[in-house]
DNA sequence: GTCTCTGCAAAGGGTTTGCAACGCA
DNA sequence: TGCGTTGCAAACCCTTTGCAGAGAC
């Protein structure tokens, strides 16, 4: 079984769990969803699933991504021209590295940060919840 | 004068030295932008505008942030609902501290990132090319 | 006097919502 | 069978654009 295949089951469990119905409309998108890797719009998602006559509409793509956001499949991000962005990955803590050539977007455990917002916490006396970092640059694979 | 002030004097100049125009708009617009020290879309610093009796088109909020933006006096943050967020701040690179009580958004040097970006990409053989850091937290004045 | 800027209103585009039909559990 | 889900289309709302008049330099 692939990773990507354990991840996509993960999410079943994590949505049967909360009480949502694990429909046909559902599995394609989660499968196109999980096998790419990085962030799309709903558009995009939905532009690529009509490519292969799943026959889903979009407000289904956008009400899928809202339900997986909330059950710590799915990372959203606001993008430009008002559009959001969303990616499939875990809900435990990391950190993203986005290549700006291919898109692909590989996963950071989160190391010095914690300590970068300790030091923060004592200098600016201002205590620090949550932090968000990313790295953008080129890939293994495409340097 | 104040650093406020200060800040608005080299946003005039800057705006001059790109072939801007100085109106009274704009003026208005850059003083209580840079009064406010926080995220604010174009709508919420058109109505706080138009309580003062600015009498300011929503239209030249957007096309003077876009202009401020443009000229590295302004950073652009897309935010939830399609709305963008703009913050009042100098253009060399540094980090935010958003305290989620009140706001008010601190500079932070960029101390430790860069560490992190250099183990980075030895690590996973990534080329960090620009990176971006967040805390989200309690400020000094709301603890 | 020239050329940028402004205000207004309409257009544009992504996202959300209402509702009847559908189909998991 | 009950209730969550879907598809469609209309509604929403933020943002951009076109244009004629105003104003900075």
């Amino acid at each position: 079984m692939s990773a990507s295949a354990a991840a996509q089951d993960s999410v079943y469990a994590e949505l049967a769990r909360s009480g949502c119905r694990m429909t046909a409309q559902r599995k394609l998108i989660v499968a196109e969803f999980a096998r790419l890797r990085r962030y799309v719009t709903p558009q995009q998602l939905h532009r690529r699933l009509a490519q292969r006559r799943a026959g889903i509409g979009l407000a289904t793509v956008y009400r899928t991504l809202d339900v997986l956001e909330r059950v710590g499949a799915a990372t959203r991000e606001p993008r430009e021209h008002g559009e959001a962005s969303y990616l499939f990955c875990a809900p435990a803590h990391h950190h993203h590295a986005v290549c700006t050539r291919c898109g692909t977007v590989d996963d950071v455990p989160c190391g010095q940060a914690e300590s970068f917002a300790r030091s923060l916490s004592q200098r600016l006396r201002f205590q620090v919840r949550r932090h968000r970092l990313e790295f953008y640059g080129v890939c293994r694979r495409c340097s």
